[in-house]
RNA sequence: GCACCCGUAGCUCAGCUGGAUAGAGCGCUGCCCUCCGAAGGCAGAGGUCAUAGGUUCAAAUCCUAUCGGGUGCGCCA
């Protein structure tokens, strides 16, 4: 069953086609003024279209007659007419009481199961040998919270961390790797097999190479040219180099497991680009076979801009005048892979808004060979997260923080949090730090996620924990102080029972949780986590007024009142921990 | 040079397909704990929606230009 303002959003509708309007003028929104809690603008539209054919109508009549017809909707308590024509909608108690109950019985919560698409997420994007950093975060972030708003709504979803494995990066740490250590059996240029199968290197020595690599490349061209020749041998399949590459991955997905883990974000593809590279001959061969490549300048290319544009678009680099590989052309060969493993409907990029072009060009390029449709392809940008200089994000050094360091930058901050206020003085250690773990990192998503994503947002641990405000600490306090009421209501035999919306607060409040279907198929077209941010922060807030206006468990109060209260109150905390858990936080029992 | 994103309250930000007196949070002022967690609730002050035109009964929202900030632009990924 929909929600309120769904089903009066069709009667309304149904009423100006009725009247002979178009049902487009006619929609149902909530209202943000008066204490009407919907409107309808259809009238004043209507007065337009009708002038247009020549009929003068005035919009306020319009509006008494849509009511006339509508007076006895069975959800409906009473209507009046604001302004010019704004039609003021009150819902009736007993329709209110009765949508609680439904809610109550669906296990979505409102939320509308659409038909069933195949869908990859390609989020994460952290690379082969680099540390994680705080560049990783939105899109981890993000990509999780997007790929479990399109599960909730029934739809089969890919998590893949597609990571950059492939490219110059690896022919830095071959020959940096050769530089330091010639005599790796991995640089023997006759020996194709049998290499050991431990990893010579660990995490941290990635980390060390692949900087000192890049570096003595910017200044020395001499260098640079070792690296380009290293990648190109790798991509030609020399045997040393695709074990040391195989090494590489191995270690760089344990390490990358563990950081992820620590955010609470999980993938269900840990491919790269590495493992598409042995599609490319043949995409190659197709590409040119269907005449949309050229030869400029001894690359291979295909242009994809398109006559009468304004905007000039770059062509897609297929192949290096060096013959090399590029990043285009492993982005291209992983969506040959996805339609060959996963046919998806639907593929989803959620990649800093700086790639932008980057993924114009290739969606065209993969357009233009048949592949796909360009609806199937969507770039979900974002903006960074800044440091308070409005610059990205950098340690006081200058240099980029690890991932690992922001954790425990958001960690440190919520132990103050819970030092300053007292917050379970008497739990024992293990419990504090799991509580400070939970508050740190809901504090850190709740931030970055309830921007709009293309801002960009600046970095604040002291105001992200904050528990007062719109916060992740304040909607965790939330679940905790509905989860303390409802094992003090078991501690006391209380019974949950039928609801019965009677005060202003509980009308509020179930009106709140009726968005929450809105919010999350909203959030999920849009692929903006914020409008769900939003609603379940509205959902706290409604409940806190709730809670302070009436009492459940308070003496006095009577059985079938309790009764009605505590329905609400789990009807709430199973809201909010759902709509956080789509968000990808965790609350705790108690705090 | 060209393109894209952004410019809304002192600060951080919402504002969906155009709709009433532009909304939240922080901060500020005043109330509310013999009562389920006051980390809360209620009320209030605070805005030329960057600027100038245009479309419309109606513009923060759509169109054009200008100013300011950010980002990107064929052989890095």
């Amino acid at each position: 069953m929909s929600s309120i303002l769904d089903r009066l959003d069709a009667a309304f509708r149904e009423t100006f086609t009725a009247m002979d309007f178009p049902a487009q003028i006619a929609g149902v929104q909530e209202s943000t003024r008066g204490d009407a809690p919907f409107q309808c603008n259809g009238a004043m539209g209507a007065a337009g279209i009708a002038k247009k054919r020549g009929e003068k109508l005035n919009p306020r009549d319009i509006a008494a007659r849509a009511i006339e017809r509508l007076q006895d909707h069975p959800l409906i308590e009473k209507m009046d007419i604001g302004g010019p024509g704004f039609i003021n909608i009150y819902p009736s108690q007993t329709a209110i009481s009765l949508r609680a109950a439904e809610l109550v019985a669906d296990k979505k919560m409102g939320i509308a199961q659409p038909d069933s698409l195949s869908i990859i997420v390609d989020y994460g994007g952290a690379n082969v040998a680099k540390p994680m950093h705080v560049g990783h975060l939105r899109s981890a972030v993000i990509g999780e919270a997007i790929k479990r708003l399109l599960r909730v709504q029934g739809h089969n979803v890919l998590g893949d961390v597609h990571m950059g494995d492939w490219g110059l990066q690896m022919g830095h740490l071959i020959s940096e790797l050769e530089i330091e250590q010639p005599n790796l059996p991995y640089f023997d240029a006759d020996k194709t097999e049998d290499f050991p199968t431990k990893s010579p290197v660990t995490m941290d020595d990635l980390a060390r190479l692949y900087p000192q690599a890049s570096n003595a490349a910017k200044s020395d061209k001499g260098r640079m040219e070792r690296s380009r020749v290293a990648t190109a041998e790798l991509q030609a399949g020399r045997a040393g180099y695709m074990a040391l590459l195989g090494h590489f991955i191995d270690v760089s997905v344990a390490a990358l497991k563990v950081g992820y883990g620590n955010l609470g974000v999980e993938f269900d593809l840990w491919k790269g680009e590495a493992c598409v590279d042995p599609l490319i001959p043949d995409m190659i061969q197709e590409l040119k076979a269907k005449g949309i490549t050229e030869e400029d300048d001894g690359a291979l290319i295909i242009r994809v801009e398109e006559e009468g544009e304004k905007k000039e678009i770059p062509p897609v680099m297929l192949l290096a005048s060096s013959g090399a590989v590029l990043y285009h052309t492993t982005d291209l060969a992983t969506l040959v892979d996805r339609k060959a493993e996963n046919n998806p409907d639907l593929i989803v990029y959620v990649v800093d808004q700086r790639q932008a072009l980057h993924f114009e060009q290739v969606f065209r390029a993969a357009v233009k060979a048949d592949w796909y449709k360009a609806e199937q392809l969507y770039h979900v940008g974002f903006g960074t997260m800044n440091g308070k200089d409005g610059k990205p994000f950098k340690t006081r050094e200058g240099g980029v923080l690890r991932l690992e360091d922001l954790l425990d930058i958001m960690n440190e901050a919520a132990m103050k949090r819970l030092d300053e206020s007292g917050i379970g003085a008497d739990f024992d250690e293990a419990e504090r730090s799991e509580i400070a773990r939970k508050v740190g990192l809901a504090a850190l998503k709740f931030a970055d996620l309830q921007n709009q994503r293309l801002t960009n947002y600046v970095f604040d641990p002291e105001r992200f924990t904050a528990f007062e405000g719109k916060t992740g600490p304040y909607l965790l306090y939330a679940v905790v102080r509905i989860k303390s009421i409802l094992r003090k209501a078991e501690a006391q035999g209380a019974k949950a029972g039928d609801i019965n919306v009677v005060a202003p607060a509980e009308q509020q409040l179930v009106l709140a949780l009726d968005g929450f279907g809105r919010a999350v198929s909203i959030s999920a077209e849009k692929y903006s986590p914020h409008i769900l941010c939003d609603h379940i922060y509205k959902v706290a807030q409604a409940f806190s007024r709730f809670y302070s206006e009436c009492p459940i468990l308070v003496d006095g109060t009577p059985a079938d009142v309790k009764a009605s209260r505590l329905t609400l109150a789990m009807l709430t905390l199973r809201q909010l921990e759902m709509g956080l858990n789509i968000l990808g936080i965790e609350a705790p029992d108690r705090m």
